[in-house]
DNA sequence: AACTATTAATAACC
DNA sequence: TGGTTATTAATAGTT
């Protein structure tokens, strides 16, 4: 939407790709607003520049709350690549990175364990609980599957046993009895 | 860009909404992708629906790094303020001691989503349970009690201004009507 | 899921 | 940068 047609590939003037950051970010910042409000969505937007500079949109300005939420979504990948080495550089900044993740945790540990529910607004507490209706129906399930699996562990010994009973009293039919 | 403007704010029809945020959606993270491509830019971006599924898009499907990198970026500004509080003698023993906890943390939050249960015995799963039985309790009651009040506001609201149309509708028929 | 009349975004230019 | 304009791209309403 311009004059001209445009490759989807790195533009090489670095003017012109400068000039196309700016007018697209701003596009691009508009947009993920606009579905943000028009969609009753929640959206977070990062973008680092070629030369580093950080822009940001997020629903509500509230970047924090949506990683965290994006997080729960994909906690198993993340512990492999968060447990990764030590901090190369800053053990200040690294400690302090990690203090503000434990804390982070540890608020959406009570909120899980329904406790200081005072700082959620109606729709939070709509997703928390959905999500822990989703939570307590897969343990529902697994329970009910060790379960219903030590049952037939339980008949398949019960059966084993009459099977030896049956044996035996086989043993001492034959010999025994003749009414 | 449709028949018609639109205004910026939620679209009240369900199926339009819907609809729309399909469409958008789309059309949100075609333009991500393509800022990052012809910029060189380092883009992370994440929608979650109204009802909470999840979409995202990252430069070379690379979303924690992305993260990370934000994560850095926004605390050290934090890191001003943080610099309380910090361990007095071995740095990489406290790192560590923190890094399990995140880790413990991260484990037992998965078991509050309801994943990873494969570990946990019939016992664990039953106490799992039952906690979460009772945090979903409080979170409803929480809910419910949140409905009611803004019940409540609103029928404040509602009567005051039927007490201010009576009140105009005063004004209007005395000095009016006399059949 | 397609179509198309419109609006919105933006590439080139200044 | 910031503004203008010719074009293309996105999409709202419709089928």
């Amino acid at each position: 939407m311009g004059r001209g047609r445009v490759q989807l590939k790195r533009i090489e003037n670095k003017i012109n790709r400068q000039v196309t950051f700016s007018k697209r970010r701003a596009g691009l910042l508009k947009k993920a607003h606009e579905i943000s409000v028009l969609c009753d969505a929640e959206v977070a937007l990062i973008v680092f520049s070629h030369k580093g500079k950080l822009f940001e949109y997020s629903t509500d300005s509230c970047m924090e709350k949506i990683l965290e939420r994006y997080e729960r979504y994909s906690y198993a990948e993340r512990q492999l690549v968060a447990t990764e080495s030590q901090p190369q550089g800053n053990w200040s900044m690294e400690y302090n990175r990690l203090k503000a993740k434990v804390d982070l945790l540890q608020k959406n540990h009570r909120h899980y364990m329904g406790e200081d529910l005072d700082s959620l607004s109606l729709k939070e507490l709509q997703n928390l609980e959905q999500q822990l209706d989703t939570a307590i129906k897969h343990i529902r399930s697994k329970k009910n599957h060790l379960i219903s699996e030590s049952i037939s562990e339980l008949q398949r010994k019960e059966k084993a046993i009459q099977e030896q009973n049956a044996m035996l009293a086989k043993q001492w039919d034959i010999p025994g009895r003749s009414n």
